[in-house]
DNA sequence: TGTACATCAGTGAACGCGCGTTCACTGATGTAC
DNA sequence: TGTACATCAGTGAACGCGCGTTCACTGATGTAC
């Protein structure tokens, strides 16, 4: 049953990758690793070849999620053209497709109140994610006083956060839109 | 055993207020009935003399947590003299207190991205106090058009739980009050 | 008002279940000569 | 380059544990007469 090297390190990638989408989906605590290595495609029992407990891939995931946010963004920013780029990341951010879609969207959307009580590792992974998000909203400012981007990035990026949270546990369909629309004309 | 009707209603909301600051402290699905139970100085057999489910009991812990948050945040804009009441909302929510004490606080907050999965009696019940926590805002900030205090509360709400949610998050303390600091300096 | 009985709040043990984690085993891969 | 052996990725069963929920029981409260 020994895999090569090179297939060990795409199971490996391809449990944090459909680690990351079961989390997003579904929450940390209501993610098994029964059920989320059977969405991978293995059994359960071969997972500690490759991690030293859940909590170690709750922190690889999560960085894998902040990366693909902000991956998607910069690239939604600059294949967009007509309008600055701050503005397209606040469209895509707010978007309803990302409110519907939390598998592959902003993990600090979608395991926000989970991520404060997880432990430090995660906690620091996800605060990198966080900081490089920051800077890369702030790149789209283009303001003369650096300090002042950064200022703004953080203001506007957890206003976004905010908004999506809020946007999915609203009950009422409208209310979910008009906070979208609402952080959005704030925002933008 | 039995308890006169009285003392039976003191211990069921006992119990929803021990629930409310258990939930909030360490998450839904991180508290037990028993230890809820325990905390509330009972045993958990009694608890489905009081509630149908846990869900149920979520709900109302919910609903309680949002009336004591606008509760807090009205007395608060009330008492403060010297400054407008939307400032001192805006300060009461991103006052490092209510980062390091998530249990008396505000559950939009404390478990934003487990309600967004909870059942929708819950979400309904959240849903509403929502409602009012924005009607509360958008009255201080005595705008003529009533639809624009309402966008205006309704962004700022959002904003004040996204910081909050990220202020617990981030692992950096110096970040962390940097983002309280940055949000009531843009909303104030 | 007093008595007999029904009710039911709370206890503590037990239920099945799914969780994270461990382990003996298999057999293909990697390595040493 | 070929062979013998060690390694280890993945399987599937099992582990202890805590979860939400149920239940028989106790005895004080509430109710009917």
């Amino acid at each position: 049953m020994r895999k090569s090297k090179a297939d060990t390190e795409l199971t490996r990638r391809r449990i944090v990758q459909t680690a990351a989408r079961e989390f997003q989906r579904n929450g940390i605590g209501g993610t098994g690793l029964a059920d989320l290595m059977a969405a991978a495609g293995l059994t359960h029992g071969g997972f500690y070849r490759h991690f030293a407990s859940k909590d170690q891939l709750v922190a690889e995931a999560c960085a894998e999620a902040m990366k693909d946010t902000a991956d998607v963004l910069t690239s939604a920013a600059s294949e967009t053209a007509g309008q600055p780029k701050f503005q397209t990341i606040i469209e895509k951010y707010l978007d309803a497709a990302h409110r519907d879609d939390s598998s592959s969207g902003c993990p600090l959307a979608s395991l926000g109140s989970e991520l404060a009580r997880a432990d430090v590792n995660t906690r620091e992974v996800v605060t990198q994610g966080f900081n490089r998000l920051v800077d890369m909203v702030a790149a789209t400012l283009r303001r003369r006083n650096p300090d002042a981007a950064r200022s703004d990035a953080i203001f506007a990026t957890v206003a976004l956060i905010g908004a999506v949270t809020m946007s999915r546990i609203v009950a009422d369909p409208e209310l979910s839109d008009e906070i979208l629309d609402n952080t959005a004309a704030h925002l933008g």
